[in-house]
DNA sequence: TTCATGACGAGGT
DNA sequence: AACCTCGCCATGA
């Protein structure tokens, strides 16, 4: 997977080796927020260990590697459903977040204050370990 | 190898 | 609160 070099692998279609890790580090952390409760890109990319890839955590979820996150859960940091064009259909993302007890606005919009989800720097620990027993 | 693009965010008006 | 500008950085053309 080409971590030797640190150069993009013309093969691996998802690009260099450090991106995949990265992908890969966004759906641990997103495997970890609970039902009913809403993330935002840039706490993931933080709890990543990439403060200012708030972005590239859009182009994991797009790529969405595994198919098995809970990409609906995800809002920009004003509550905004600024995925919602990438999903399946329109107004399914908004359609799950309902689902699971999420109030969503007529503009697409979820109140932070009530949904955003607390993690802590315990959980932040949780995450290096994990990091680490996956070699990522 | 540039260059534009964008599921973002902080800061200012 | 809404809107704008600018910084950020992995992609893809």
């Amino acid at each position: 997977m080409d971590r030797g070099t640190g150069k993009a692998d013309p093969k691996q279609k998802t690009g260099s080796g450090a991106a995949v890790d990265f992908y890969r580090r966004v759906g641990v952390v997103l495997r970890a927020v609970p039902e009913g409760r809403v993330v935002t890109y840039g706490q993931i990319a933080l709890l990543c260990g990439r403060p200012k890839n708030a972005r590239q955590v859009g182009y994991a979820l797009r790529n969405d590697l595994s198919g098995q996150v809970p990409a609906h859960r995800v809002v920009n940091g004003q509550g905004f459903l600024s995925g919602a064009a990438s999903f399946d259909y329109p107004g399914l993302q908004k359609q799950l977040l309902m689902d699971e007890g999420v109030a969503v606005s007529p503009d697409n919009r979820v109140d932070l204050k009530k949904f955003g989800w607390r993690n802590t720097l315990k959980d932040a620990m949780g995450f290096l370990d994990e990091f680490e027993r996956e070699k990522i």
